[in-house]
DNA sequence: TCGAGAGCGTGATATTATAACATTCACTTC
DNA sequence: GAAGTGAATGTTATAATATCACGCTCTCGA
């Protein structure tokens, strides 16, 4: 992501959050600015380093906070089978997104439109999926 | 799950560990058992605590190995968004599950047939898929 | 002025998972 | 039978992930 998109997508970021009431605070915000800085799904415990320059500050709560606020404002998905977390350019508020995480390079993928399962058991009504495939992109796949 | 039935089942991932050279041995079958006993999914040191009536044994490493050999051997899944097991009576080795999680009750609905992704980005190559949906079962959910 | 509530700092702790090394045991081979 | 081998397990410690609980500081209006 180039400096550029980045300064968008975090002003983009600002209004989606204005939107629905809420803030982006300085600390949310370096937080979302680290995870799309990120070429790949990042660790809280890496965010929480990288926070603290700073001398006492950022201690996990902070980090887990932030990509609390972040997840809801649909900023950022979290990576289930990994404990980590990518941003999200949509900043869609509803339904879970579909990832392809490449296991050889990191990139993620991101799709929406719910591949709704033709197979739910019957009366089954579902609020939140999670979906995500792992394999290799096509610059990584084998010849 | 009826003591029959349970027992049916361990008797089959028997067979079936056997099939693939490999052995169910008395530790990795009693933690099949407590997966399969509990009716939800169930949480590696809640296994721990299970597996230790007896005096010394039963630390974390032993119940992390058995449940690494039963997911390998396709008898158990990991739901991946909760940090828990359940376990599987279809014994595929390929293949992930589609689990259909109840958030109320607990109960946990397993589906297969891949729901191959209409959307997966040119040239990927899936490996391995985590589909989990969370919601209200039938029983469960409001009128 | 003075709550009320959001946001955040801080210390402690809970939960989940693995590393590293020793021991046991079944099985093979000499 | 003695000795070697490898899989499985026991054991100790620690790493990695996540939350609780409390208090402080703002801002915003009543
Ligand atoms: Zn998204
Ligand atoms: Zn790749
Ligand atoms: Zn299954
Ligand atoms: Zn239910």
């Amino acid at each position: 992501m180039t400096a550029d998109s980045l300064t968008k997508a975090l002003d983009a970021a600002e209004a989606h959050c204005l939107e629905r009431g809420e803030k982006l605070t300085p600390v949310r915000k370096r937080v979302l600015e680290l995870v799309l800085e990120a070429d790949g799904p990042v660790k809280a415990y890496d965010l929480l380093e990288a926070l603290k320059p700073g001398p006492g500050s950022a201690k996990p709560p902070t980090v887990y906070r932030a990509l609390d606020f972040l997840m809801t404002a649909g900023l950022v998905h979290k990576v289930e089978a990994l404990n980590a977390f990518v941003g999200c350019s949509h900043a869609h508020d509803e339904g879970g997104a579909e990832l392809f995480i490449c296991s050889t390079c990191g990139a993620v993928e991101e799709r929406h439109g719910a591949p709704l399962p033709m197979n739910a058991p019957e009366g089954f009504m579902i609020q939140r999926s999670v979906v995500e495939h792992f394999g290799q992109c096509a610059n990584c796949r084998p010849a």
